[in-house]
DNA sequence: GGTTTATGTCGCAGGAGTGTCGCAGGTAGG
DNA sequence: CCTACCTGCGACACTCCTGCGACATAAACC
């Protein structure tokens, strides 16, 4: 089975020595200089492994793997030289499954690699629409969409809903929302997400006291109604 | 859901801060010094996550990586001082599903845990409800259903009816659950596992006063009917 | 039967979890 | 420079949870 690696780096040079390592490991290789460029090719192809750059021309490496969270299970690796410590986190808690320093070693990553692709050995349920009753999403131009109506939201609640509405009904744990949307970095700050999921409500239910939509999970977190 | 991590590391210095790392961020912890021990512990008690120091007395810890893979899928962080590429390599070929090089930075340490359990946790999501009779719990929504209507319960009553359920009619310790469903720390702290018991079967049973799902078993504890 | 031990029952008070809303600093765009 | 909006924060109100203690009851033991 030939598997398929998606490269997302604007260095021309390192993305050539991505290339020939990866072609001589028998992968396929898919490769895009910019988030935009990145994000359209995963949905088309559906790669087995995404490998992502943080300092992208344009929209950032992080941005983009939130993105691609939102609508896929895909194993993103961030291959990056942004060393510091708190940027691992940051990079993981957006959803990436590993976090490789540059310069790196070849033979590292290729391992790496293969370790994320025996782990997405399992069949995963396929990319879907994002929607829920009146509510529908579009990641490409992050609108949301009520009962026909556009609805304005921020950059952040519509992370927060795509995530929500994503789980398709499943409970998320305020926890798994700052590390998903906001990233470590908030970890542990308190109420932010009561609030925002408060905004969301006003902008979505019809009666924000008595939400049908998104709802309230005591002890747990919130979850869209199934 | 309290997640335990399993620590196979035969420095006292940095089990030590290990733990204390892992049990600030919420987890219950296990502690191994050698690889025999680790591998007995791990099939008693099927930690979440485990991390495995490479240099060991005895055993080597790669050979514990295999043995651990052999029967297991729980997710294997290597911890360690080979700082080698060789090394990383064979560390993840050998099964472990990430590779961190003293001396670690405790919050990548704990990102990186993070992830590995948001990689476990999916399969379980899909999985199996946890079903008793008339009783059917669904971890995915933190819903129990009893004859088809849902009965509201707090977060560790779900969690206690899910590790009963769980056992299949097996008798479960009130320190079993307490060390479960409470943590380490609440062990010994007398009746509240009766009162919740009791809470609990004014939720489920037609009569709590002669319960027919959620037995006692004196002397020993409880069980769900099988 | 009497005693001891284990468990059932139940109310209470403190506290945890959540909804609500206003404020102010920050940011992007004009 | 101005404006509008975003966003984190804190305060307050309110509900519900939950550990605890006290007593009742049932099982085991002598």
């Amino acid at each position: 089975m030939i598997r398929t690696v998606m490269v997302v780096e604007d260095d021309d040079a390192i993305r050539m020595v991505l290339r020939t390592n990866l072609e001589d490991e028998g992968y396929r290789v898919l490769e895009a200089t910019t988030a935009e460029q990145g994000l359209l090719i995963v949905q088309d192809e559906q790669p087995d492994v995404v490998l992502v750059d943080l300092r992208l021309p344009g929209i950032h490496g992080l941005d983009l793997v939130r993105s691609l969270r939102a609508t896929s299970q895909v194993p993103i690796i961030i291959v990056t030289a942004q060393t510091d410590s708190h940027d691992v986190v940051a990079g993981l808690e957006a959803g990436a499954d590993d976090y490789v320093t540059k310069p790196f070693v070849a033979k590292e990553l290729m391992a790496r690699i293969r370790t994320q692709l025996r782990r997405s050995a399992q069949p995963e349920e396929g990319g879907e629409d994002l929607i829920c009753g009146p509510i529908e999403l579009h990641p490409d131009t992050a609108e949301v969409i009520r009962n026909g109506e556009q609805v304005p939201v921020s950059r952040i609640e519509f992370f927060v809903l795509a995530e929500l509405i994503g789980a398709k009904g499943r409970v998320l744990s305020r926890d798994h929302l700052l590390r998903k949307v906001w990233g470590y970095g908030n970890a542990g700050d308190g109420r932010v997400v009561d609030n925002l999921i408060y905004r969301l409500r006003n902008k979505i239910e019809d009666d924000p006291a008595n939400p049908e939509l998104l709802l309230t999970v005591r002890g747990f977190g919130y979850r869209m109604k199934a």
